[in-house]
DNA sequence: GTGACACTTCGACGCTCGCCGAAGTGTCGG
DNA sequence: CCGACACTTCGGCGAGCGTCGAAGTGTCAC
């Protein structure tokens, strides 16, 4: 490897990395592949069998999306056993598929059944949105804290200080300073409402100890996160949040 | 219409609007296409010739792909003459195009000119990001603008009461305001440098003010801008900007 | 062991899509 | 008017890719 190919470099051994936005962007272009990324935003590990079942594919199919995926660093996997569990590689990867669902057109789907209207409803109220909470209730949360000035909105998101000893009050073990350079504050474009709900580290952290305190259960369908009667007392207390903004309707 | 298709509608009627990201993404998912919302990258508007050449296709080629970008609300044209003009159909869309850009591979590209070398290293020190400024100048006018309190980083960036005051010496006439929901302070990953520039309403005015004093001109390359000396005695003066910051090597 | 199960590999099919060239439309300059 | 030019439309070609089914590998439960 010494003696080179001619004797001599050529001036082209000088590289200019350009990003290859292509193929990346192909890699959300099929919509087997998008639709098994939009329920990995669930934040959850899915097993292959489930993926491909959601998606309405053999299991075959599957495995060959997510060996591409798995390649492009969009997902990461786990085998235990027989099963094959993925996830979103991390947060960071969640952030650009929001950013790109926020922007890409509404397909209607026809709601069929009685028990898909319920869903559809819930969805609509409170979902998991990666690792924190979305739907009309983190937008109605956002406002709230907007108005008790836990947060302010001067130039972008900033948690106040009354905020930090709001989160202090709640019990909430501040290591939302992390470690990856992440905002701890962002906003994130609400599917269903198109209005910001709160993200970023401070959300994460703020939903972790929700679930953890029971405010909030797993509801049918696997986004879907329910409303306990103590998560609504928390809300109310924490956030003087009205009644109306407490239930599905 | 009244009458219904049979005598009673289903309960299908009713839609839930789920993203269609893969239609999205596929618009992306095209070297050509790709290649042209990179060079659109720029903030200019093109023509369809350029962008055709630029990506080494025919016109008719061109034409297919400006049809489907505007078509799918990525670009906005505008007819003058004989020419098409396109151009990113807003500020967000240039935002979702970085967000996917800066997480996309990198593919090395061979330099094959003394030119081109040239050319490489002035979009590393100095390009346009859309609306601001991007690579090694605008890392180092962020990091310098946090270090003398301008922008403060306690929970995401923000304009801070002296860096109010300080674009208010400048002469920017603080219409930072503005009218879209748009983040006044955003940070945008550097592609070169892989670390965080000011971008956002107020990086976008800075960069706009620095454009009309002449602090940058146009450079060889559509992306490429080059200091002034004026620009350089701007940035020492409001910024102390180390000489080693103000130059390309 | 033996079967059930989750996943993988491979080959074949069919469709989509990007590409070009040739011909056509509209615009501008002389 | 007439040619040059920018762009568009259309037809046809070829490659890439998503799909499935059939057969194979590894794991778990009994």
């Amino acid at each position: 490897m010494s003696h080179g190919d001619n004797g001599e470099v050529t001036s082209s051994n000088v590289f200019a990395d350009e990003p290859d936005l292509a193929s990346l962007a192909a890699l959300l272009a099929d919509g087997t592949r998008a639709a098994f990324c939009l329920a990995l935003l669930d934040g959850r590990s899915w097993t292959a069998a489930e993926l491909a079942r959601l998606a309405g594919v053999v299991p075959s199919t599957a495995t060959s999306h997510l060996n591409r995926l798995v390649a492009g660093g969009l997902l990461a996997e786990e085998r235990r056993g027989r099963h094959r569990y993925v996830r979103l590689a991390d947060p960071n990867i969640a952030e650009m598929i929001e950013a790109l669902a926020a922007r890409a057109p509404r397909r209607p789907v026809p709601i069929r059944s009685l028990t898909a209207a319920r869903r559809h409803r819930a969805v609509g109220f409170a979902r998991v949105c990666y690792d924190h909470l979305g739907g009309s209730l983190a937008v109605a949360m956002t406002d709230a804290m907007g108005e008790r000035g836990l947060i302010a909105w001067e130039h972008g998101p900033v948690l106040t200080p009354s905020g930090t000893a709001w989160m202090r009050d709640i019990g909430i073990t501040g290591d939302t300073a992390g470690t990856a350079p992440r905002p701890h504050v962002r906003t994130c474009l609400d599917w269903t409402e198109q209005r910001l709900h709160l993200a970023g580290a401070v959300a994460a952290a703020l939903f972790r100890h929700a679930r953890e305190q029971a405010w909030f259960v797993a509801g049918e369908g696997s986004r879907v996160v329910r409303l306990t009667e103590r998560g609504r007392h928390a809300l109310r207390q924490y956030l003087s949040l009205p009644d109306e903004a407490l239930d599905t309707s």
